[in-house]
DNA sequence: GCCAGTAGTGAAACGTGTTCCTATCATGAC
DNA sequence: GTCATGATAGGAACACGTTTCACTACTGGC
């Protein structure tokens, strides 16, 4: 089942695409996973059901987008403004702050989003490999600093990305605090060769 | 809701409570997580779906405390035979090795478990953290070696603990293979002092 | 043994993700 | 402009996790 690709062919239909994301983040800001409903999607962003899942496949590829837009937004961000630090692991620390931060904003759409990736089966295999890219860009850019080699990082960053979505998994549901979160990426960030 | 203890009352409720854990076990590896159906649980395990929701109070819930089981198992074997190896890198290696090969050999119950894990939320928190502890355990265990201090370890434990948990999320999900798996630890055994 | 209270049964019912179906609407080819 | 084709609306229907309830069976204290 392929949703409805971002080249969206009419402007009429980025348009409901973007008016669907939009409502799936609303209700994700005020209620997290559980208040993402799909009748309440669809109502919010004046579609109907059948269309909000021609447009996103499942609730899960629904918030898997939204949170790939983030990190896009993110990273592209990130690459007009470099992250400022004299050496990787100041810069990575940096950007894994801020992100984390960010996130930290909106802990319920963090929950719905952090939630959706994770459970997120093989059908949405594509969508979540694209947000890994974006992620490992956006670690392995910090690391490399403005000239440096990205290729040099990239197993350093998958596993700082690693432990990031682990402490996040456990912030969201309530196991730990938001500090608890920095705690570990500072962690590894210090454990690991840098 | 709290379910039922594990220190149930009477035999019959202990056997009820093995039964219903083995049907589960049983489905997750035949089937996967949504191959595990609570009314086909209930059925298998010959109790009432009430029943069921009386011991284990989602279905989450139930995955959960299989996992729980298996990992205490490990942990117990990995006590009275302890990892072989010269040093700390060495003895987790072996340790992670022998555990992801374990979980390999069950790939549906595998995905079962941790996709249940993943998306646990906070009324799951207290089994969640009993895992963790335990998976902690069996880390700390092997890097301290016979009469070495656990503690000097469990940050790194957790780090390994988190991205083990990345890489079978990829894995289960289909995203990476069973290779890939312990390339990750591996990479990331490398990359942290040890 | 009897009784009170707890545990278990069986079945119906509810909520929400997902699917399906038919009628209506929009758009591009001619 | 007309028509064919695909997109959208609207809503019913289905699947499965979960809850509820009335009834029965068991168990421990007397």
């Amino acid at each position: 089942m392929e949703a409805v690709s971002i080249e969206a062919r009419s402007p009429a239909q980025r348009e409901r695409r973007r008016r669907i994301l939009a409502a799936a983040v609303d209700l994700a800001t005020e209620g997290g996973f559980d208040a993402v409903q799909m009748r309440e999607v669809a109502d919010r962003a004046e579609v109907a059901l059948g269309t909000l899942y021609r447009y996103f496949p499942s609730k899960v590829h629904l918030l898997v987008c939204a949170l790939l837009e983030r990190f896009e937004d993110a990273e592209v961000r990130q690459r007009t403004v470099p992250a400022p630090g004299e050496d990787a692991q100041e810069r990575v620390r940096h950007v894994l702050g801020g992100q984390t931060r960010a996130l930290q904003r909106e802990p319920l759409l963090t929950e719905a989003m952090t939630r959706a990736f994770v459970f997120a089966d093989g059908s949405v295999a594509a969508e979540i490999r694209r947000v890994e890219a974006v992620v490992s860009d956006l670690l392995t850019g910090a690391m490399a600093g403005p000239g440096g080699s990205r290729e040099d990082y990239r197993r350093t960053a998958r596993v700082l990305a690693d432990v990031w979505l682990a402490a996040l998994v456990g912030w969201v549901t309530g196991r730990t605090t938001a500090d608890d979160v920095w705690a570990r990426l500072d962690d590894a960030c210090r454990l690991l060769v840098l």
